[in-house]
DNA sequence: GGTTGACTTCGAGCGCCGTCGAACTGGGAA
DNA sequence: TTCCCAGTTCGACGGCGCTCGAAGTCAACC
């Protein structure tokens, strides 16, 4: 292993029970461009540092918030131009937080939907009692 | 058009506008077995009532919250079958509803590092101002 | 009677997001 | 030294949920 290792830097495998990805879905990413070229070690393996971590860690919840890949991209394309892009970066987070809001209120609504079947269910089995 | 269609009594197209849903979509619920099969007037097209299209309206929520098609298809199979199935449809909304829960909890998590970041970029803007 | 347009069935195709197998390489332990 | 395991690249494949095109039928309107 290279000497230059640093005991913060993680295998693939490492990085993605971190992230609770695959490590398919990690080279995936990386390769799709939500992730830039991660760090190589002298075998050409890759080292996943701890803000590579900190990265993937905030994909998996643009994901899990129903942010498409393209858009992910998009967001990794903006980060790695740099400061310039903050108000744009700022821009898409802000839009995408008015839609995850959406979101929820659709839950909310879809909920009460449930909880309304649910008790005429329970209506109609002490009916049936 | 058959002299026995309702005024109630809806096209695919007009149904499938009610609901927010394709033709295309509907027929396929209907193959898949997520509705059970439509009425059709004298030249065989399909005639959805008010309560075809309630049913369907209910579909709508459960796939919005994220129920699979698969269990869509569950849920039919046990409303075709009766009043007898009426725990078991209590019971799988029960579990849906649990799963709805944790979904919002998930998103209100999800929320918060976005409203992190949004504010570090803020931050950001700022200082470089 | 001819045209229009919404319907019918059928099977194929698509967009998204991974997931995997094959074939190979390199480092660490026995 | 040999074995094993985790890594590498590449391209193919899979599940899900629709989506669509083709070819045909039928009622309605001009």
């Amino acid at each position: 292993m290279d000497i230059s290792t640093r005991e913060t830097s993680l295998t693939v495998g490492e990085a993605a029970e971190r992230v609770g990805l695959t490590t398919y879905t990690l080279r995936w990413y990386e390769q799709e461009g939500l992730v830039a070229p991660v760090g190589r070690d002298s075998s050409g393996r890759r080292r996943y540092t701890e803000s590579d971590v900190n990265w993937l860690f905030l994909l998996t919840r643009l994901r899990r918030t129903g942010m498409p890949v393209r858009d992910m991209r998009r967001y990794a394309e903006l980060a790695r131009q740099g400061d310039r892009t903050l108000g744009a970066r700022r821009a898409l987070f802000e839009a995408h937080r008015t839609r995850v809001l959406a979101r929820m209120a659709e839950l909310e609504e879809d909920l009460r939907v449930l909880d309304y079947k649910i008790d005429a269910y329970r209506r109609a089995e002490e009916e049936l009692a």
